[in-house]
DNA sequence: GCCGTTTTCGGCCCGACTGTTTTCAGTCG
């Protein structure tokens, strides 16, 4: 539903539409999102104009959505507005009012034609626009290999799971999800289903195209390939379906999850012990071998299974030869949440209401770190609000109303200088310090390494969280240099994030195994803004599963007991005056 | 498109930076 909104808001965006008004679309999302009870049950209830910033006409919307799994407006928008220049706000420096001159005024149907316009300088010559953004056109260009949108997994799962719930409701014998939305992969260019059946692949692909159509948030379905459709999604995102017999199932659910990599491997594998893994099928002395499941083939092989968000051919085959997978972190590990924001600052949700959704998720403690004083637009905390925060903290540790240890922290903002946006004295009263950065995102990688690494050094900072500032599917984050953060980290002993924000996942996967080689302790943390998010822990331990990390590399596997501990170790060892 | 005991019209989380101007509009968090 967010997504479709944000859709929405975007589509009118470079139609030059009214700021405010398409504000008001992405505001909804934001709503919706933070909710903690399902969409279907406002519009049930006729309470949906409850929501601060739904009215009467985003209320209709909704409600259109919700009940047809369709919207006009957003039909209207996707006939009117070519989709590929939704791309257009991926370029630095272009936001909704150059983005909608450029349509207008250069006239664009697509994105190749904002690129020739650059070239031949045409942008530059637009009043109000210069060199500077016609060169972040170009780089832009330069950059970006394929055309293809990446989607993060806040969008992607969703809308895969709900397709996949639906497809099973009604009847279907075999679905699942496949490919990169299995995976886990960070970011997502389309969702893939797979679908098995007994009846005849003809009248298969004929029910399942009709079923497909009546889908909700599906807005067109055609055929592919042989054996698959493509699918079109109001939230953007494109999907396919791939049909196969119920025999084949498990093999093509296996050949659909992998990375080709991992898909080549087994099959040089099976090559060297007499089997012929091949399409949909294995097959010993030209026979069939039955396959009831991906575990067996990869038992029949030798191996012990493979987890799915291991398969991407990166030496892990050769650890299940060996038997030395890694015994990877699960959800049940999680004890707490390290990183949460409440109606204090720009949280929607009070401390009792997170830390009774702490006690309902089985955690042991959770911290409340809203932001420090500079970060205005997030409604900062002043020393003043602080210092109420953390007495109201106490006072409900005291009052002892929930099973759960609530932390007082701060995220405090760490200025373009590498010095902290609060002063000593108050941050060495905290239970747990986080610093971030949040502005000057355009310094030299030098000076803002520099800058985060001298921010590290700080005796109160406990964690540095999303080390990168990037933000999946629309911006890079800033240029820091993470070998050297990793450096810093091992040296100081501060314990990097995993923000487990589907839009941040940072720190990337791609650094996890470097982290934990060089002893350095992981956090996953939610950042959640609201009850509802801090759901988002799941999206946090698909990446830690697949950075190969284990329940000992995380801070908060840890019981409170050994937290407490842990912490104190940590301020000691940087030699901290903390009380 | 939303919202309102200062408003039913005229505002809309705030402030720094930067690239484009010739005094400021647009972008970014």
């Amino acid at each position: 539903m967010a997504a479709a909104l944000e859709r929405i808001a975007t589509l009118l965006s470079l139609k030059g539409e009214n700021e405010f008004k398409t504000r008001a679309y992405t505001r909804a999302a934001r709503q919706i999102i933070r909710l903690n009870r399902p969409v279907k049950e406002l519009v049930d209830r006729g309470e949906l104009q409850e929501l601060p910033g739904i009215g009467k006409a985003l209320a209709q919307k909704i409600e259109e959505l919700v009940t047809t799994g369709e919207s006009r407006l957003l039909a209207r928008l996707e006939a009117e507005v070519p989709a590929g220049l939704l791309a257009l706000f991926s370029i630095p420096g272009v936001g909704h009012k150059t983005a909608a001159k450029m349509v207008r005024e250069l006239n664009l149907r697509s994105l190749e034609d904002l690129e020739e316009a650059a070239r031949e300088g045409r942008v530059r010559s637009l009043h109000g626009l210069g060199p500077v953004v016609e060169q972040n056109i170009l780089r832009y260009f330069q950059e970006s290999r394929s055309g293809e949108i990446l989607y993060h997994r806040g969008v992607a799962l969703p809308v895969a799971e709900q397709l996949e719930d639906y497809l099973r409701r009604e009847g279907l014998e075999a679905v699942s999800m496949a490919g990169e939305v299995r995976r886990g992969t960070e970011g997502v260019h389309h969702f893939l289903l797979v679908v098995g059946g007994s009846e005849e692949r003809e009248a298969l692909a004929r029910k399942l195209e009709q079923l497909l159509k009546r889908a909700p948030g599906v807005s067109a379905v055609e055929p592919g390939a042989p054996d698959e459709l493509l699918l079109q999604t109001v939230y953007g995102l494109p999907g396919r379906v791939l049909l196969t017999g119920l025999e084949e199932f498990p093999l093509v659910l296996l050949r659909e999850s992998c990375s080709p990599a991992h898909w080549e491997q087994l099959q040089k594998l099976a090559r060297e012990q007499g089997f012929q893994l091949r399409g949909n099928a294995l097959r010993r002395d030209g026979k069939a071998v039955p396959v009831k499941s991906e575990g067996e083939l990869y038992r029949l092989l030798g191996l012990d299974p493979v987890p799915v968000e291991l398969r991407e051919g990166r030496g892990e085959i050769q650890a299940a030869r060996e038997g030395r997978l890694p015994a990877l972190v699960e959800l049940r590990h999680i004890r707490g949440d390290l990183h949460l924001h409440t109606d204090w600052s720009d949280g929607t949700d009070s401390i009792q209401e997170l830390a009774r959704e702490a006690d309902a998720r089985g955690y042991e403690y959770i911290a409340i770190t809203d932001h420090s004083p500079s970060l205005q637009i997030a409604g900062g905390l002043s020393m003043e609000r602080l210092r109420q925060q953390m007495e109201a903290i106490r006072r409900l540790n005291e009052e002892g109303g929930y099973r759960c240890r609530i932390l007082a922290g701060a995220e405090v903002d760490i200025l373009s200088d590498g010095t902290l946006d609060l002063p000593d004295e108050i941050l060495f009263q905290l239970d747990l310090v986080i610093a971030s950065v949040h502005s000057h995102f355009r310094q030299e990688r030098e000076q803002i390494t520099e800058r985060i690494c001298r921010a590290m050094e700080h005796p109160a900072v406990h964690i540095l969280a999303h080390p990168t500032g990037r933000l999946i599917g629309s911006r890079g984050g800033y240029r820091v240099d993470v070998e050297a953060l990793i450096r810093q980290a091992a040296r100081t002993g501060t314990i990097l994030e995993i923000n487990a924000s589907p839009q941040r996942l940072d720190l990337s996967e791609a650094y996890h195994r470097q982290a934990r080689r060089s002893g350095v302790l992981l956090a996953v943390n939610t950042d959640a803004h609201s009850v509802a998010t801090m759901a988002d822990m799941g999206y946090g331990i698909t990446a830690a599963r697949r950075g190969g990390l284990e329940p000992g590399d995380l801070l908060n596997t840890l019981s409170w007991e050994e937290l407490e501990k842990c912490l104190k170790r940590r301020e000691q060892r940087k030699g901290g005056g903390g009380s």
